[in-house]
DNA sequence: ATTTACAGGACCGGAGCGGTCCCCTATGCT
DNA sequence: AGCATAGGGGACCGCTCCGGTCCTGTAAAT
């Protein structure tokens, strides 16, 4: 599996679409919800907990809403994971040292922690812009993720 | 968190031993439970998924036991994954086309699938022998994952 | 003052995970 | 032949966590 959670994949949606709209522009629960074709409670939820964690900004009462706080280029999807799920850590040891009683002496710990920071760096490499331009391949630095597997991009022009 | 579940994990480790052994030499759950510090039945229970899946070969029977059916070299992390977890997909969508009722519209689809492809490359990179040899950190080509941070390999040498 | 909309947190059902146990079958040894 | 060893398959179970709902409070606009 190795899934992220179904909150954290709509999050990515609420900010796809928070960072398509005009910049600086508050959209409120509401109108996000509709947009996403998601419950209100859920996307209110969701919304509160990336305000929270500091990638959003709120504004209260009537005609509020929220914003993104920096440019989608500036947010990678490796933050939004840290924010709503914590350190991205492929094995328990790599969160929370101390807790596996077989740290000292295990043998497969350290390459892990390697095969965790080459998976962060891939979702440090994307940002939420490369999320919302997908429809754009040509805009995509050629050096970046993106584009480096041929086959990928099929379904993507097919669509 | 984008967490591998703790059975994997586990799995990792028994491999590892199993991989460090004489090849072609049987090591029966008892011994391997012993070796990884781990409650006999869960490794029972781990190396007959691992069976199952065609990464082990078993005997049984006295003086029984499982052996690797490839050599460490040849078997990636990702196939790992594959095995115990299904496939590697961080969104619904990537493992259950169609489940999603939104797949038609949704703008954040597709860079999924690339991130996907991308981690998925990457893990695939890895292989048990890899794991296994880990601390013998000159052996690892340049060009693979290992050794690109100088940072992570600090930790290894001084344990 | 009223309405709108976010803030925070309680709550709850269900699914999945980690872990145990049991019974069966196959093999080797005596 | 019989016993001990060791894997095969699956049932089972408690716990945690996740997704989702709801309620009460507070801030801002009209």
């Amino acid at each position: 599996m190795l899934r992220i959670s179904r909150l954290t994949d709509y999050a990515i949606v609420l900010l796809a679409h928070l960072a398509g709209g005009d910049s600086g522009e508050l959209q409120n629960a509401r109108e996000l919800a509709r947009a996403a074709a998601l419950p209100l409670p859920v996307v209110s939820k969701i919304l509160k907990a990336l305000t929270r964690a500091g990638l959003l900004q709120s504004q209260r009462g009537a005609r509020g809403g929220y914003v993104l706080v920096r440019a989608p280029e500036q947010v990678s999807v490796a933050e939004l994971l840290d924010a709503l799920e914590g350190p991205v850590a492929l094995t328990e040891c790599g969160a929370h040292p101390g807790v596996c009683q077989q740290e000292a002496s295990c043998r497969v710990r350290d390459p892990w922690q390697r095969i965790n920071r080459a998976i962060r760096e891939t979702l440090e490499r994307v940002t939420l812009a490369d999320l919302v331009r997908a429809s754009e391949p040509s805009l995509i630095p050629p050096d970046s993720l993106f584009g480096q597997s041929a086959g990928a991009s099929r379904s993507l022009e097919s669509s």
